[in-house]
DNA sequence: TTATAACAGGATCAAAATGATCCTAAAGGT
DNA sequence: ACCTTTAGGATCATTTTGATCCTGTTATAA
């Protein structure tokens, strides 16, 4: 349980490879989609959502392509993971009230809520940065 | 991401519904599905889980059904998720070296690993006798 | 030994999520 | 104008999830 999908592989290889590269430099989908080693296609609508949510910049035409937003170091692995799978949630109750089942609070909710906890800490304390900096880019997720 | 399934769900609270029994007496799946408000055919197969991992013991014909096969405080929430969704396990990769991606060591793997033992360790720590105390069955989950 | 109660387990099925592709539009450069 | 490259909607196959059904097996009791 608790897998992460292809999406979020692949979301996680992409953005270590456009890490890797220098500072500024502008990088195809193809090239990226290419050295990751993810269906381009698939892979650009990941990188759609990293420009909406603003963890990388986009620019249309000849010599367009992608960009890193900020510092590979500004940029967290949970903020990766959350832009391609949503909100780390392990319990759909963690939501709303919809688990209110019966009155009162229930403990079940309290450890999911414990282990949301834990992970969003981890995944915050990760960097691409430190991501990149272990080895090639086919060698992430 | 990370969502428990409604697989998950239900043998959390199926198995507190006979944490809640006064210790020996058996159920009927039906009773407990009923208590618990998950479809009854769906929970027999849950329950089918838990009996060949050894949580429950469970008996046929006339006077049969099920109880647990340990007191409630020596059985670990991990064990109940793990029994119906499989190990915890965050990424793919952390099985094999199916993610041995060229040479060398993956910072990626690193990362989940330690979720993977973080949630291990949450979930291990909590019973289903702590959850069973909580409130009535229909609460949990 | 027959009838009945209850779980075991295989087969099936619909709905949802996942993984992937295609096509047209829009934006930018030459 | 024309080419390049991303944006975004639509589509589609596959897998997973959630659920049900049917038959078999085990056990009790009359």
């Amino acid at each position: 349980m608790m897998e992460l999908t292809r999406k979020g592989e692949y979301a996680i290889r992409g953005i270590i490879y456009l890490a890797q590269q220098p500072p500024g430099r502008v990088s195809l989908i193809s090239e990226i989609a290419a050295a990751a080693d993810v269906p381009q296609t698939f892979l650009a609508k990941i990188f759609q959502s990293f420009a909406k949510l603003g963890l990388v910049v986009s620019s249309r035409g000849t010599g367009g392509g992608f960009v890193l937003a900020r510092p590979a170091s500004a940029i967290t692995m949970r903020e990766v993971v959350e832009a391609v799978e949503g909100p780390i949630l392990p319990n759909r109750c963690l939501l709303g009230a919809s688990c209110e089942r019966g009155t009162g609070h229930c403990l079940v909710h309290d450890v999911w809520r414990q282990v949301q906890t834990e992970v969003v800490n981890i995944l915050d304390a990760v960097t691409i940065d430190t991501l990149a900096r272990g080895r090639d880019g086919r060698d992430a997720a």
